[in-house]
DNA sequence: CCGGAATCCGGTGTATCTGCCGGATTTACG
DNA sequence: CGTAAATCCGGCAGATACACCGGATTCCGG
């Protein structure tokens, strides 16, 4: 692959985080992944995000780059149950290298054998994304880079889909209306919902707060009716999915 | 300031980032803080690390090249608590630039004017980091470039330190052994922890996942002496923080 | 083969939460 | 000047959580 000049380079890219940061519906998103096939020279990008959704228990989000039948293939096979790059990549800051991931499984080598021939490249890198309220993500691609080459670009990989990897999450979740219906508490019904959540009882938290019972009750109640939630844990839940209770040192 | 070859920079970077992961004691950190001030011509950074060390509710784990007598004096004047780089960094996932903060508050630009006395750049940036197990940080960099240097700086600091900010949080998680005593749930122990999260009652539970009232219970007890909890409520908390109520099966 | 962990089920007494009733003052905003 | 929101306080009945007691089978690795 040929070397592209790097400034242009950049500022293809600064333009894709742009246009990231200003995407209205998910139909964009094949069309950006698209685009950086062809920018960087890749064979595939893929986007699997987990707790990025607002119900529970629901499937993982997938925005690919990949074939419809590798798609089905790998859901068929349960291949994300030994997938080493999910299953590292997922447990770690880190971006990493496929070439150093444990091929030793018999699994595992079949995996990889057969993404190739569903038009995967031999190369591979893979991005975690860490958001605030334990939404994640993995954002990995893969690339037929003669090896000289991919020592080079490895690097320069790493560096420019770390922001676009935080930026596609941050879209994603935008997207996906996780960050919207920011309810709007008052400072006490935060506090008293912070030691709450700390495992405190509301007699706990009023002898902390200086209150009496009763208040921390009434603020609590307060609170879940703001929060459109069930109960203090769902308040809770539902507080620290969108920061409220993110309390700095 | 003189923009330097690109190359010659990307070098540097990732010698910095092996420097970073090759680091065995804390003291090697402010000479690499100093090289990246050489490096990126920039006039101060900053490292503000939350959840780092071992022990919860510690003191914030800080790394600066500023001077003593602006550290003691943000402490004095209990800055921390209305600095919007704090507040906003470490309440959001995108890098921010200080000229996109709010300073219409009286006091916030006392902080601002104090800052630039005590040897701050007029321009800034802050990057938060978000690790695996509710840890944060937030790497802050000052520069005096002029307006129009800046306009084309600061993307690229951003994708540089994005890089540079979460190798360094990886770093000190490393140096100040964070054991990683991530909690295992069972997957049934999570399940009905996913559904507490939710606002549902044991029985509601029972019914959703076809058990008894009483094994929901069960479950929920483990899981909270396994995460170390109180009550169901700090259990959710806990849990949400390491992502175990978001990954994957 | 044995220990441990995961999967299930039952009961009981007490603590706590939750919703709903009532009241109050202060502050901010139009 | 009225209205809304934030800050506080009290009580009560029923639902729910919590801790501690007991039991069981299955599966896996040392």
């Amino acid at each position: 692959m040929n070397r592209r000049d790097r400034n242009s380079d950049d500022l293809e890219l600064f333009e894709l985080l742009e246009k990231l940061g200003e995407l209205t519906d998910a139909t964009g998103i094949p069309e950006l992944l698209g685009r950086l096939l062809d920018i960087y020279g890749l064979k595939t990008v893929a986007y699997l995000g987990s707790g990025v959704t607002a119900q529970p228990g629901q499937s993982p989000y997938l925005a690919v780059t990949y074939s419809n039948e590798w798609v089905d293939h790998y859901k068929a096979q349960r291949f994300v149950d030994i997938d080493p790059t999910v299953q590292i990549g997922m447990r770690r800051m880190l971006p990493i290298d496929w070439d150093e991931l444990d091929r030793a499984d018999e699994d595992v080598r079949r995996l990889f054998g057969e993404a190739k021939e569903f038009g995967l490249g031999r190369r591979g890198i893979s991005l975690p994304v860490h958001g605030q309220h334990g939404d994640r993500a993995l954002v990995s691609i893969t690339s037929d880079a003669s090896d000289r080459d991919w020592r080079y670009l490895r690097l320069h990989y790493m560096r420019d889909f770390q922001m676009l990897a935080l930026h596609m999450h941050q879209a994603i979740l935008r997207l996906e209306g996780k960050t919207v219906e920011q309810a709007r508490l008052s400072p006490r019904e935060r506090e008293c919902l912070l030691w709450v959540a700390e495992g405190k009882t509301a007699w706990e938290t009023a002898v902390i707060l200086g209150l009496s019972e009763h208040t921390v009750r009434c603020y609590l109640e307060s609170a879940r009716h703001k929060l459109g939630a069930a109960n203090n844990t769902h308040a809770v839940n539902k507080a620290g999915k969108v920061g409220l209770l993110t309390q700095l040192p």
